[in-house]
DNA sequence: CCCTGATTCGC
DNA sequence: GCGAATCAGG
C-alpha cells in the first residue's frame, strides 16, 4: 500500500486523537506499525505526551556503522517554544471509545452485564461458556486492560469481588470469544415494525 | 511478555 | 520516501 492522500489524513487524525501507531496500521491496514511511526516522523508530526515512551530528547547511538560520527549542526525546530494546546488523550487503558465499564449508573447487585445484551434471547450455550469461562478468567483489574484483554466485568463494580474478565480476546473485539458471544447480539427476533 | 514510540539505514 | 530491523523504555 501507499501513503495515498486519504490514508495520510487519517493517520495524521488518529495520530492526533492518541491512537498508537499499532492501532493505526490496523485501521489503514497494509501497513505494519513500524510505517506508521516511519510516516509520522517524515510527515514532521511526532512527540504526542502519550504512550510508553513520550519525553525522550536525547538521540541514541547506535553500534552498528560509524559513518556520521557527528551531525555538525544540531538544528533546532522551526517550531514555536510554546508548545501548543494538544489535546490530551485520555489514558484510559481502553483507549478508544468504547462504552464499557464507565458507567454513570452503579448497578447495586446482580448481573452488571455491561454491553446491555440487545436482547434476552441469548442462546443457552453461550451463557453456560461464559459460566464457565468466568471461573477461568484471570480477573485482573481495572489497571491490567489491555487491547487484547477481555474487558468483560465480573462481579459488582460496587464490591471488591468484581474483576475484568482478562482473557485473550478475540481478533478486533474488546472481548473473549465467549464474551463476544453474549455482548454482540445480532439482530434476534426483531423484526418489529415493517415499513 | 505484552506493549509503546524512536532511530537507522538499505532499498 | 519507505519501512524492517533494531533500540529503548513502561
Amino acid at each position: 500500500m501507499s501513503w495515498t492522500d486519504e490514508r495520510v489524513e487519517l493517520l495524521k487524525k488518529m495520530w492526533g486523537e492518541g491512537q498508537s501507531a499499532s492501532q493505526i496500521a490496523k485501521e489503514l491496514g497494509g501497513v505494519t506499525r513500524n510505517a506508521v511511526i516511519g510516516k509520522v516522523h517524515r510527515l514532521g508530526l511526532s512527540n504526542r505526551t502519550t504512550g510508553a515512551t513520550a519525553a525522550k530528547a536525547d538521540a541514541k547511538p547506535k553500534p552498528k556503522a560509524e559513518p556520521k560520527p557527528a551531525p555538525p549542526k544540531a538544528e533546532a525546530k522551526p517550531s514555536p517554544k510554546t508548545e501548543p494546546a494538544r489535546p490530551v488523550p485520555a489514558a484510559t487503558p481502553a483507549s478508544e471509545s468504547r462504552p464499557i465499564s464507565a458507567r454513570k449508573q452503579i448497578i447495586p447487585a446482580g448481573q452488571p452485564l455491561p454491553p446491555q445484551p440487545s436482547a434476552n434471547e441469548i442462546s443457552p450455550e453461550a451463557l453456560a461458556k461464559v459460566n464457565e469461562v468466568e471461573k477461568k478468567s484471570k480477573k485482573i483489574t481495572l489497571m491490567e486492560l489491555t487491547e487484547r484483554t477481555c474487558k468483560w466485568p465480573v462481579g459488582d463494580p460496587a464490591t471488591e469481588d468484581f474483576w475484568f474478565c482478562g482473557l485473550p480476546v478475540q481478533q478486533g473485539k474488546p472481548y473473549c470469544e465467549a464474551h463476544v458471544g453474549v455482548a454482540f447480539q445480532p439482530m434476534s427476533a426483531r423484526r418489529d415494525r415493517r415499513r
